[in-house]
DNA sequence: ACCTGAACACCGTTCAAGT
DNA sequence: ACCTGAACACCGTTCAAGT
């Protein structure tokens, strides 16, 4: 079988590591990462499958290189006069990558190996916190509540990866089936998020912020006392 | 190949619905939800893989089903004479399932059909905020900032699946080839948790407080500026 | 140095055949 | 009604062979 591009040139560029990564996370925004298989990358690529080895270790490797190279998306210096506003900026940040590359969010919590641009971010978190006199206990415990947030919303939203659309249509013919008075609670909370207000969409934010008030209480509270 | 169960009696039970999801949630328990594939379960079960298929429709079936299954170990209706002692404990013993079955916490996002078990805990979680008389909005992001906490912490902590031991030996051989001047505050959040206090484990807790103070806080100002 | 065909040891699942 | 052997269409990965 013949292909158009099958000798060198202009049309075939060679493979290296950077086109796989992002092919791979391409495909895995685009169709989900169950769809990023070995040989349905290597064919976008217009490639074997075989071929990728020369470029990745191996799967692995590749899910590694690809949450490194999303997680460098994060802006992690916002401006911002306190430490509130500077960590504040830096979760939605870390969130919205998370939201904007659903595969990521769990790639996140499971992938143990972590690469230089996770580094980066949980120093630069850490840094912040410090820098705004949190000791070392306190500061612990704040840094993974802010992370558990982050993480847990991001998986939440992407449990029910609906637009409104489908949403509402969903929610409409659960409604027609729903036992409605065994589960009220349920029920109303499900007609709440169907004609709701639309925006519904500061959850991330309301729970941040609600974190980020009791963590400033704390600090100051903590301060006050020690002096 | 003769088997020494081959024919019935005593010794081989028959297969059923509930024998099949006990050995699947025993088997994710110990190996981990990659070891639990059709071929392995029919095996630990002395059947083969097709036989399963009699008692459940598929594997996603059986997945949501496991699910739903050790969501009922949940208790949802602790004493206490409070909201917030009530939802404390009914958010404590969520976690506690979810650390005990690891892969029921990735689970419990990613599935999208609920089941019976599920809506109970669901129903009882809004309803203990609704008897609290936190008004639509305010419970709604309410109910979603302790789910996501929980979900967040289950999953973080399954992250990082090693005991004290193994982590100090894994993290001891880690600061060996650390770049610790590149990244001091990673280095020092390492050792913290290295030879830290033991008791880094009130994480979930300290988290789950901090909530839960800041939505009593705003739950008495929404009713006294509703007065 | 990079790419590939064939192969291996796995998956979930279907289907016709057994009892 | 329940169980099974053989098969299908997939996986990730190895390896010897090509250029």
């Amino acid at each position: 079988v013949p292909r158009a591009t099958d000798q060198p040139g202009p049309g075939r560029e060679r493979l290296n590591r950077a086109r796989v990564l992002d092919a791979a996370i391409a495909l895995a925004d685009a169709e989900g990462i169950d769809a990023l298989t070995m040989r349905r990358l290597a064919q976008g690529l217009g490639v074997e499958a075989m071929s990728l080895y020369n470029h990745i270790a191996n799967k692995n490797d590749l899910l590694d290189a690809m949450l490194d190279r999303v997680t460098d998306e994060i802006e992690l210096h916002g401006d911002g006069s306190d430490w509130r506003r500077r960590t504040r900026g830096r979760a939605v940040s870390a969130h919205a990558v998370l939201v904007r590359h659903p595969w990521a969010a769990w790639l996140w919590t499971s992938r143990l190996s972590i690469g230089p641009a996770r580094m980066r971010y949980v120093d630069a978190a850490l840094l912040g916190l410090r820098e705004a006199g949190f000791a070392p206990g306190l500061l612990d415990r704040a840094y993974h509540t802010i992370e558990n947030h982050i993480v847990g919303h991001a998986l939440q939203a992407l449990g029910f990866p609906l637009d409104t659309q489908q949403m509402k249509e969903m929610g409409a013919s659960l409604m027609r089936t729903f036992p409605v008075e065994q589960y009220p609670e349920l029920a109303a909370h499900i007609r709440y998020h169907l004609d709701g207000p639309e925006g519904g969409d500061d959850e991330f934010e309301f729970g941040l912020d609600l974190i980020l008030d009791g963590l400033e209480r704390m600090r100051t509270a903590d301060r006050t006392g020690a002096a």
